[in-house]
DNA sequence: TACGTCCGAACGAACGTTCGAACGGAACTC
DNA sequence: GAGTTCCGTTCGAACGTTCGTTCGGACGTA
């Protein structure tokens, strides 16, 4: 895939109108989706004339690129920047989803992007973005294996964790920012102690935890 | 929206070459997604001209509608025969992951599209879908309600509920049926006891059941 | 003058849909 | 029962629209 030449000389203020551009590109994929959404659209929401957009980027396909690129690097280095210093297991985990369900909240056009274009992109852009995602999706999995470190080669961590996923990114189907009472930590709270000990086991709420 | 006019009469065929249609545009929209997906690819794969297929359909929007429709009728329908005469709460949800789950193996390109495509549509066809989709989704959750009948006010069972079906939806993205070990129905086991009991306490294997 | 920035206009391709004609078997007329 | 009409089926060809992308030049600053 081609990209733009990133040695050219640039006035000061081209990143921040590509970040302009990328922005809107994003909110208007996540509302039309990738293929449905027209760089027509994009323009016009970023501000530039259409031809203008290839000013900051080669093609369509570089737009989705990026976005699902930085967006998986920020999961990551947020996760491992949330990590620091817990050494229980279920509190790293709890860590974890945390630091997924706040990126959800917070940029929520990128990563319902993330969840629903995963494979669009094709050729290099896509193991590029694809190998982000592993390096992910394996630290997730790293942590599931940390709750059981007795019996080390039980099967099932790895289905586990796409579960996990499951739940974790499903969530944009049916959360509305505007409409729910549940902050974002509660329900990130909620989820980790579904995962750890079930329905039927996990408090609902805070303040009635551990019975059964 | 504007579809086949029903009435009309018909030659004996029709009705097969119909769901060979329908059946060419789930594999199309499935591997394409909808929008990508192109009537000049459907028809191709349906082994018909690109007009011949609007003598089945009236367009490119009900095709989606229709594979819709069928597919959360058909789940519905099975949920239903799937909990005739079990009475245990925690055996009836299962029944329902497994009824869930087989519907995918079975029919992974309808489900795929059902997952992906949710708010595609518009209008009195999106309604109509969306009342299916209601149906089935309160009819799990009266499943989870079900496995607490004490406290009956219990908030977070809509929240676990939704929690659920992200683990059931997602699996289409990592699940390959041809390379997988797992059977479906051991897998809705699973997706069972980390819903019921949580990934600490599930047991990974049947044979090594309810430690800890 | 030189070059980064920006854009109106246009290009070729692909799309969903429509049109009118051709085909073929069933139904009807005499 | 032969000839005729009707209608469901099928399709090649085309229409109008929208798309991603490109081109050539205008504008402003260094």
């Amino acid at each position: 895939m081609q990209v733009i030449e990133p040695t050219r000389k640039r006035t000061p203020g081209y990143d921040g109108k590509r970040l302009q551009v990328l922005a809107a590109a994003a909110r208007v994929f996540c509302a039309d989706g990738y293929d449905k959404a027209s760089m027509r659209r994009i323009a016009r929401e970023a501000e530039v004339s259409l031809a203008g957009i290839y000013h900051y980027v080669a093609s369509k396909e570089e737009l989705l690129y990026r976005i699902q690129l930085h967006t998986f690097d920020s999961l990551l280095r947020g996760l491992e920047a949330s990590l620091e210093g817990l050494a229980d297991p279920r509190e790293r985990l709890g860590a974890a989803v945390r630091n997924h369900i706040r990126h959800f909240g917070e940029n929520m056009h990128e990563l319902k992007i993330c969840a629903r274009e995963l494979e669009t992109l094709e050729g290099d852009a896509y193991d590029e973005v694809h190998q982000r995602r592993r390096a992910y999706f394996d630290a997730v999995h790293e942590l599931v294996k940390e709750l059981q470190p007795a019996d080390d080669a039980r099967p099932g961590s790895w289905l586990a964790t796409a579960n996990l996923f499951g739940m974790l990114n499903w969530f944009y189907q049916w959360y509305d920012a505007e409409r729910t009472r549940v902050s974002l930590d509660d329900l990130a709270a909620q989820q980790t102690a579904l995962f750890l000990d079930g329905y039927v086991a996990s408090p609902s709420r805070a303040d009635d935890g551990g019975k059964r």
